[in-house]
DNA sequence: ACTAACTCTACAAAGTCGATATAGTTTTAG
DNA sequence: CTAAAACTATATCGACTTTGTAGAGTTAGT
């Protein structure tokens, strides 16, 4: 399960995007149009903008907008932003690799083994379908049998 | 992330799996073994046993055993009964579906849609990979060129 | 009967999650 | 120039989950 925090972020990402570019949009029209509670919504994008996603103006005609492309940001990235590793172990993990303390030999580890291909087939997913992906209703290529 | 408890419960069934049928475990040699604390693997394999995996006998000679042939076993089921449902959100899983409250329309959620491909990948490994696949190092016939 | 093993239930320390509170700072309308 | 609207930042909180521990009971072999 993905926390509420990512859901939240996701949602507010899909909102940006789908907005004009240039003008910002104000925390509290995302808010309450996608449901999300205000307070927690700008601690959610201000960990964004430092992250370097979404970039903001202060002041009475101030907001928030998409600092780079839809289509350059994928669920992965804001995945990995807002909940940590994507990796089912920590053992498994690019961004924050720990060896399991309990496990004798990695190398000949059978749980590993298969969630290695777990963490293998979710990321194919996350890291290859972006913010654009997901409001474009287009499949993309790699994924287009899965789904039909 | 997999719970702890999982990655115990997994590697204990591993380690059944690897034993000579027809005698059994101590939950002490396991958790030696393995590296798990005693008392919680108890609580563990008991878990196991009311949901029909394991079997086990009491006494001085006691002891467990899988109930059902390893390749009859996948991490799937294993990891619905320790961690709960698979699904990266509540509106997506099949044994515990539960509306997303915030949400205004399943039918047209993209996030929602994103994750349901991360589910059936998802699902696709862990429900069609068991036990005995995890032991013998064969790769099942379906994702055989993911690890090519 | 003694002992080694499984069976239950209760509890506890620590951490996480989802959110709220409080106190700023910046910008612009008027 | 000042008040309001909007973003920034940090602290805190209650509920829940996670990862165990404790302890009392039950069963069965010797």
């Amino acid at each position: 399960m993905i926390s509420q925090k990512a859901k939240y972020a996701l949602r507010a990402l899909v909102a940006l995007a789908k907005q004009p570019p240039g003008q910002p949009t104000f925390i509290g029209d995302i808010a309450e149009n996608e449901n999300i509670p205000k307070k927690f919504l700008e601690q959610i994008l201000l960990d964004l903008k430092h992250q370097g996603l979404v970039a903001s103006r202060r002041g009475k005609a101030g907001g928030y907008g998409l600092l780079r492309p839809a289509d350059t940001i994928s669920f992965g990235e804001v995945l990995r932003i807002i909940d940590g590793p994507i990796a089912p172990l920590p053992c498994l993990s690019k961004i924050a690799y720990r060896r399991c303390e309990d496990c004798h030999e990695e190398a000949s580890c059978e749980v590993r083994r298969v969630f290695a291909q777990v963490a293998d087939v979710t990321r194919g997913v996350l890291d290859r379908t972006t913010i654009a992906d997901a409001i474009g209703h287009r499949v993309p290529p790699y994924l287009r049998d899965a789904v039909a």
